[in-house]
DNA sequence: GTCTATACAATGATAGAC
DNA sequence: GTCTATCATTGTATAGAC
């Protein structure tokens, strides 16, 4: 991909017109911020163009449609997000050490890059019919596949109880995914990383008070 | 309310115009429907007429503005969801059995009312810029409030470990969410109900092979 | 309460000059 | 590559008859 997609997390926030920037990365930032703020279907090009600081005919020269510059977007995301999963899933530890470091090193990710995440976990959630080409199962897949190897590792050393490995998986992802929406949604406060540490440790001891047999 | 604005799930997805039904609700059963495909933002008044069988006239009739349909809708999900959590709560048991006993009524519910409750969850989770004047914290804030209810009632009681209160009730909502989430998304494969209690008993018991000291 | 007909703004997209 | 000007369509909403 060229160079030229990277989008800046402070452009993207701070002032998207910047004249410094090319037209094209001026208007994935624009793209990022409208979508993120009226969803996909609410935001206008007209409006992109303008936060830009371009006209309509140059947004369709380099995108072709509005779709074409959803999909630029959501391919910047899964960049994102496949990076840091494959850097997360090749460190060594415990089991227990790696999940919890996957697991913050998301949450960090998303705390770093909110507007494109809320743009990706929208279309995620979204009708599935005015969804754009993009298969947006690729991000729950490849996290839950990365959970399950490493659960599964740690079940093969003795670390987790046997036969536990699907399900931790998918526990896993429902915490994570509880504190993301947390963190995603301006309403609520934040759980935090160590917040994060914290449920997970829960999840790994347990709560009962009596020991188990 | 009246009672003219309960929606028979199975008309919502079967026949929304059936002739038998009043306007009002052809109407948001209809407009569930819609919603639910396309997106509040995509729909449009026009199909949402179409499909009950009336005209655009007969729509601002009775609910003002495309908004308002939106509004009634999410009133009626509002209505659903507290009679769910007041029913559950109110049951008898030990803590951890009370804890399963809302997830999985939270989780039929959402079985048997799928399209409704995608509605609201696309509401509660997307863009605020464009969301209508209803307050979809309500939500979470209940659940929340009961789950850290009932956690509380299970430390009082030496159930559960000291000082988890906050936390079990934030675990339990994310692993809750996200069996919620693969039952609302088409492309995922629906843990069922004994896949929320296996994931909830993972939680209660820990995951470690190794006892807790 | 329900209809026909329509007002009116905004949309995504393009043609063609430079 | 970037502009001005414009098109065709669709959107929500309403006026007024019955």
């Amino acid at each position: 991909m060229n160079m030229d997609t990277f989008i800046d997390p402070a452009s993207v926030v701070a002032v998207p017109a910047d004249q410094d920037l090319q037209a094209r990365t001026r208007l994935l930032n624009a793209a990022v911020h409208i979508f993120d703020r009226k969803g996909y279907a609410s935001a206008s090009v007209r409006e992109i163009a303008e936060l830009a600081g371009v006209t309509k005919p140059v947004l369709y020269y380099y995108f072709g449609s509005k779709e074409g510059l959803l999909m630029a977007v959501l391919t910047e995301a899964q960049r994102l997000f496949t990076a840091t999963v494959e850097t997360a899933v090749a460190r060594v530890g415990t089991a227990r050490e790696r999940i919890i470091g996957l697991c913050t090193d998301i949450y960090a990710m998303f705390e770093q890059h909110v507007p494109v995440v809320r743009v990706a976990h929208a279309v995620f959630l979204g009708p599935p019919e005015v969804a754009p080409p993009f298969d947006v199962t690729i991000f729950e897949l490849s996290l839950r596949g990365a959970f399950a190897q490493i659960a599964a590792d740690g079940v093969a050393a003795g670390e987790f109880r046997a036969g536990t490995t699907d399900d931790l998986a998918m526990a896993v992802m429902g915490i994570l995914e509880g504190c993301n929406e947390r963190q995603l949604h301006p309403a609520f406060e934040p759980v935090g990383a160590a917040g994060v540490r914290r449920l997970l440790d829960l999840l790994f001891d347990g709560v009962m008070n009596t020991p188990r047999v």
